[in-house]
DNA sequence: CGTGGATTTGATGTCAGTCAAGATTGGTGG
DNA sequence: CCACCAATCTTGACTGACATCAAATCCACG
């Protein structure tokens, strides 16, 4: 449960001047600093506490692996509230009053950012604001489609648009044909769609048997169709 | 459904020195503008375009009423995503791709104020970036809570503690008794937390029975102890 | 007063949770 | 390379919470 910070040099692995995204848009804010960003590795379950960047500017970026933010309720269950893959911003999403943490669910590479020191000068300026406000939106953006499929959506069809949404963020085409490699396990699904592991083993067991995705191992899949993955389920358009 | 603009002064309503929190601070940014906010009398039902602010720089204010933020699934059926009340901006939350809407719950008077104009100005300016912040800052930390609300309270759970959160938000103290007028109906109840009609009935007749809340007619209700009113339901800690 | 929407309550069905037992899988050490 | 072990995954039987359908009752408003 206790990460340990790299020593190698942090900007050569976090400002490379051809990554994309905001997550690399966010890390060039630190190369001004003296003090550069701390890049942990991060072992699966491994937890850290949330950066609210409420009065901090501190974030965190996805260079590998997979990794959540996620909060508990007083009888301990686990709700995953949102994911951030490679090259992502952890969004800084969690409820008040309510246990919370940040938490790596594979083996992941983090570069945590502390702007602070140049808090003054970043409040002016106008390409920061703005990759802050992104980070901010697309998290509201996400959290809303979480609320949607929480409250709307039955089982099939979170998991289903689940499964559509990774393959689209984290799928890999060779052949032409979609990979998808799931970096979490059955429980962790389960947290992030608010089901438990059995019933997604369930509905995985379905999803294959129609045929919609193929499972070479439980965690390695393959998707013919990704809009037919996403329709899959009762609630989506199945007509 | 069609709102009508309201042509009195709106400086006079919106921006009133006396006022506080985020929508009054907001409010005042609108204040070098030429052009003034414009002011809408909503009615119950009355929809109005999700305002992204994520090219534009336009914000809501509640006055008055209740509003909310909602989103429809492919079959038609409603999730509300957020409520703001009064001297609340409306938290631009929405999800990509879904047909979604600002709603108005009760009758209710929203200042809606277009920054565009100053967008230069605003970009530089540290208060306004901090204003910007705490908006999206504190709409995550609410869909935090709904997120795991959702996904792990059971029915009796989230009545109960949106009961609790209303009275904090809405609620009068009167004879030092907490006193809460309902501004929605058990419909709008149960689309803000995933459930439908009847069992927010049925679960309101249980709090009632159980002498945590009293009501002395389907919308107004008084609340001896809102802490215990917030630990009514399993997943709340009973002991 | 009458009317239509909102609310309450009941009967019944279904989806997902719980408990339990095996089957896979991947990692470790011999 | 293979055997073993613990974790993960799958599947089944049963239960329970919430949805659906239906019928009264309440209430606000004309």
């Amino acid at each position: 449960m206790t990460p340990r910070p790299d020593t190698r040099s942090p900007r050569s692995v976090c400002a490379q001047p051809e990554r994309t995204g905001l997550g690399a848009t966010l890390c060039r804010f630190a190369e001004p600093l003296q003090q550069q960003p701390t890049l942990r590795r991060l072992q699966r379950g491994d937890r850290l506490p949330i950066l609210s960047a409420r009065h901090t500017l501190r974030f965190r970026v996805v260079r590998a692996g997979l990794v959540a933010n996620a909060a508990a309720t007083p009888d301990g269950r686990r709700q995953i509230l949102c994911l951030g893959g490679p090259d992502e911003v952890i969004c800084p999403i969690a409820p008040a009053g309510v246990p919370s943490w940040t938490e790596a669910l594979s083996a992941a590479l983090v570069c945590e950012v502390d702007l602070g020191a140049r808090a003054e000068d970043l409040a002016t300026d106008p390409d920061f604001n703005a990759t802050l406000f992104e980070i901010m939106a697309g998290g509201l953006e996400r959290a809303g489609m979480q609320i949607l499929a929480l409250g709307r959506f039955d089982g099939t069809t979170r998991v289903a648009r689940f499964l559509a949404d990774m393959t689209d963020r984290l799928g890999e085409t060779r052949d032409g044909v979609r990979h998808l490699t799931l970096p979490m396990t059955r429980e962790d699904i389960a947290d992030t769609l608010g089901l438990n592991a059995e019933t997604v083993s369930r509905i995985l067991s379905r999803i294959r048997k129609a045929g919609v995705a193929q499972f070479s191992s439980p965690t390695a899949l393959i998707v013919p169709d990704v809009r037919a993955l996403a329709r899959f389920g009762a609630t989506g358009v199945t007509a």
